[in-house]
DNA sequence: ACCCGTAACTTTCACGTGTAAGTAACGAGG
DNA sequence: CCTCGTTACTTACACGTGAAAGTTACGGGT
């Protein structure tokens, strides 16, 4: 009753050739000789057919599927996450191929999802375990980490505290999360700050972490604000994990009547959609999503043996300079 | 070289058996005896190999794919959409098979992709185009669309109403957005805001629209606000399309001098992450998107003929008191 | 002694595609 | 007139899986 979907078979009998011809017609093979009277008759079929090739037999056929997987395990949104993800559908696309994104929730769908999806290759913002690492290597499906990709994932840190060495500042203060799924981006982060205060010589900075999700609380920051406060030494500038916990800070500044910049320079990173529409505006951190996303791509068309080796990823970040920071009164 | 990936024939030679007896054995079919000394070693062997059956050929063979693709037409992020995405992604593995979200760019690509990746069934936040609808029909692929599931989307909007209401509000003011990927929910927000005000009576609201991404400034809502309240009756609230909206307008009021809730209620709507972090913290409206990714999953399954038709979605939203909204002075 | 039912398998086919290998027709060169 | 190369196709197979249909071997009933 419902007519099944048309097939290379299909137009095949309507303009009255074998299913090679229609093949290679449709595959544009320039090796094959077909006339040009053959060669419309087959496209006007197809058309007339709307025939849309077969996924799954052209996946079996050729030995891999036209499928790119981005693993996302829970990572909150952002500006710069949704460039990425953007930028990189575009990418594979334009190798006719597609990009997929896979929200995983437990760490035992992968397998399933595996045996469902069958990507060519599959790319993870996020580390994977040493588990789904090995699956992937058994199942011959090449894996690109972000990891692997952005080495200099301590960079944006080093950058806030440059900046805010430039602008006079020396006793900094880092507030970082201690979100389980964000410790990937979060761990090279703190290290890079503390790492570039030792550096320039500053008093070693203040770190704290502050809660994920729901328990992040204007009333948490202020009370890290108030301890930072209440030292001897009072913090001059805190640096933020991202643009989020910056104007939460900004918030919670502004409850404390601690005036930001003069009392409290407070800077971010991401440049979030929001971060011009804070008040004050944030001083914020821009990355390089398009970058990073070409980067990616060119690695994975690397392990595709279609592309050679590309040059190690060096993270392209630079300071976007607003209102939340200015040199200490 | 590089050995292969292992097949069911793989299996069946490790075995000793036939691979229509590991076929048996692995898809578990009640109708064929096999026994426990065969099975045990099928299953071993399969274990041993690291067995994952190929996807390509399961789907060819079944004639339908495991795959559930989700459609997202460029709609910016929101807690809601996470969760519904989440949660889909939760559902959908239970029967089985995997959700994959797909961030189309340009209208041409839907085609490439839907040869690519060939789900069983699609569903879209969005509304699709009728060509695109024709598509799906034409590769027999059913279309799950939102809009379908949810009639009630203008419901958001006049509990919005509502609640202004029983806070004595009479002068109502609307920020909706003229972002194009937005209509879709904007459309009905609105008509369903100016409906609720006539059916309360109310002298008409006042209706803008903000533009969108990074066009969308405090200064802009600002003067929209100045508008409103240099009328003869000025707006005493203000309700708006998102939460997102909202905090801007929350910041755009205090730049303005104005109270809030006091000289301006302001209502959101999403009960977005943020919203009780925003000061004062937002009154808004909380979504059920887990109860919308439910019914979106009930309707594919009732398209894939593996359930009855689901009863048609109410919307489930309620107001979340916080503390911009209050009686009018 | 023979038939029949059942347990425990195996043989065989189909799904839709891409492509290597085969074939028929035709014109040119010897 | 025969061969050879070229054009324009067609025939046939492989990919990995699921499952219908077929094949043994064996035990119990008459």
């Amino acid at each position: 009753m419902a007519t099944p979907r048309s097939t290379s078979t299909d137009i095949a009998r309507l303009a009255g050739v074998s299913r090679a011809t229609v093949s290679y017609v449709l595959n544009a093979r320039a090796d094959q000789s077909i006339s040009e009277a053959t060669r419309n008759r087959v496209l006007a079929a197809a058309r007339q057919l709307n025939y849309v090739p077969n996924a799954a037999s052209r996946a079996l056929r050729g030995g891999q599927s036209r499928l790119v997987m981005l693993i996302n395990s829970g990572i909150p949104w952002s500006t710069n996450i949704t460039e990425i993800e953007d930028e990189l559908t575009r990418l594979v696309a334009d190798s006719g191929r597609s990009l997929v994104v896979w929200r995983r929730q437990g760490p035992e769908d992968l397998v399933s999802t595996l045996a469902n999806l069958e990507p060519c290759v599959a790319m993870s913002m996020s580390l994977l375990s040493d588990d789904e690492s090995a699956l992937l290597a058994t199942v011959k499906i090449p894996l690109v980490e972000s990891d692997l990709v952005a080495p200099g994932s301590d960079i944006p840190a080093r950058l806030q505290v440059e900046h805010l060495v430039a602008h006079g500042h020396e006793r900094l203060g880092y507030l970082t999360t201690s979100e389980p799924t964000l410790q990937r981006f979060a761990t090279p982060r703190t290290g890079g700050f503390v790492a570039a205060c030792e550096e320039f010589n500053l008093p070693e900075p203040r770190v704290a972490a502050l809660p994920g999700g729901l328990e992040l609380t204007v009333e948490s920051v202020k009370e890290q604000l108030q301890a930072w406060q209440s030292e001897p030494h009072p913090v001059t500038a805190v640096a933020c994990f991202n643009d989020f916990h910056a104007a939460v800070c900004l918030t919670a500044a502004a409850e404390l009547g601690l005036w930001v910049p003069d009392d409290l320079a407070v800077m971010g990173l991401d440049d979030d959609i929001f971060a011009p529409l804070t008040r004050p505006a944030l001083t914020t951190i821009k990355l390089d999503p398009h970058g990073l996303a070409r980067h990616l791509w060119a690695t994975a068309q690397y392990r595709l043996h279609e592309a050679p080796e590309p040059h190690p990823y060096v993270m392209d970040a630079r300071v976007v300079e607003r209102a939340s920071v200015s040199e200490p009164v």
